[in-house]
DNA sequence: CGCCAACTTGATGGCTGTCAAGTCAGGTGG
DNA sequence: CCACCTGACTTGACAGCCATCAAGTTGGCG
């Protein structure tokens, strides 16, 4: 299948194409040498710091598809950096309604809501076989304590998750199901694009279930929105391969 | 009007009513000396601690009903921990659609999302005559690095808004009416009583349509289910004015 | 006393949910 | 290699919840 491949493209920021010679042996691998490092908790270090840094980089952990990073009402201790591959995490009442509250993918940082209450509130899944960073908070702490970058870059990461959930809320609050998958849709290429990959050109790793937890939908209406925006070729839909055909019209479906 | 006496009645909580005494001169209000040091940045602090973080309320700020303590776009610089009154805080999209995104009474922190981003993204109104602890936030960070314990409450009062954000992700995203407004009244009845108030008889600070606007609903909306609830025997309404007449019904209502 | 903002209530419509049937793609086993 | 099976997805018909539009009420304030 060409889709695997499609998906995958070469890096198109330069900068980030430089450092991402793959180690062959792939065993020790460093924040240093992580083309990912601007992107999660080392953003914005100097080099000497970074080497410092690396330590708290407890161990890596695989995880397979479908399989649970972590579950709410765990204990906290550790938070996780997606190195590779595709995680969602979702809350669930006592009902039993799950609500997914974010997908990540590399460089982005899962588990910090637990940082609170010493117990996770989320339960974190692999939607393809992935790998993370673990990173005791306790670490954290101690060493934040000692490079102000780090703390900084701390507290910049849990402000940002606290101003895309007040984005999300808008988005549930206030818009229509068109909206919702536009702004899903783009931000998803955003994020892609800061990653080397197309913009225009990605495998959704979730299904359409999950979109609409997210989006505040049924599945079914996520998939009429993704064949409205096909006849008005905004995307072009198979299955889970998305292709934009026309960024500013989904922009202007945004509004 | 009685309902002014009704809203503020004696604390309950006597280890609260301890510290409540007013001090006369009200001049120089200090963290120790503050009733709900607890609820703030200073919870968990030791004696010795609170003395020295004192020192990061800035100033005192008075904001009159209707007024802004800040405006999206605004460079950040301070946080905010209300001491007294009632604060809503929101959001405005491109389009100009408002979403209120919280609100903030005595003790709860305003203006944290700005840390990441060095610009606020909110716009925090009160909604009534109030005042604010000034806190700039370069002296949290310095202060956080000689105390542990004020470090490790900061963390915990970022992570605790996170959660509170996913909990209202929930709340859109897959309650009907009846149960967004429970869920709603519940929590601010919880928030009263945390603060010595009456569980059951308050008074609210906001209107039905910035109560609309958090919960995802027109005020039309608001206003129809308030009357259900009293048609069922839930609560009583009287304009702003609301008594919780069955407390677990409407647990139940919120299922 | 009168104005105005906030609120309530009614009538109607539309967006999205629900229920149902059918299609598609991938994986397994014969 | 193909048939089958299953989970994911699409599409249709219909219903219900909530939004919209509109009119009237209440209470606060000048």
């Amino acid at each position: 299948m060409q889709i695997a491949t499609v998906t995958k493209i070469a890096p198109r920021n330069a900068a980030i194409a430089r450092v991402m010679q793959p180690d062959p042996e792939c065993h020790r691998v460093t924040c240093s040498s992580c083309n990912l490092r601007e992107l999660c908790l080392t953003g914005g270090l100097c080099p000497a710091d970074l080497l410092r840094v690396e330590k708290i980089v407890h161990a890596r952990r695989r995880i397979k598809r479908g399989e649970v990073l972590f579950n709410a009402g765990e204990s906290f201790h550790s938070v996780y950096a997606v190195r590779t591959g595709f995680f969602k995490s979702s809350v669930i009442d006592n009902d039993g309604r799950e609500q997914v509250t974010g997908f990540f993918m590399g460089g982005e940082l899962l588990g910090m809501e637990g940082i609170g209450s010493g117990q996770v509130n989320a339960t974190a899944t692999a939607l393809e076989d992935s790998e993370v960073c673990v990173m005791p908070f306790s670490l954290i702490e101690e060493m934040s304590h000692e490079i102000r970058a780090l703390q900084r870059q701390l507290h910049a990461v849990l402000a940002r998750e606290i101003v895309r959930d007040h984005g999300v809320m808008m988005l549930l609050g206030s818009m229509r199901a068109e909206e919702r998958l536009a702004v899903f849709l783009l931000n998803l290429s955003q994020r892609f694009t800061a990653r080397g990959y197309s913009p225009s050109e990605f495998y959704l790793r979730m299904t359409r279930e999950e979109i609409g937890s997210y989006l505040g939908l049924k599945l079914e209406t996520v998939s009429r929105v993704f064949s409205r925006f096909q006849e008005q070729g905004l995307v072009a839909v198979q299955q889970k391969f998305i292709r934009i055909t026309d960024i500013p019209g989904l922009r202007k479906a945004m509004t």
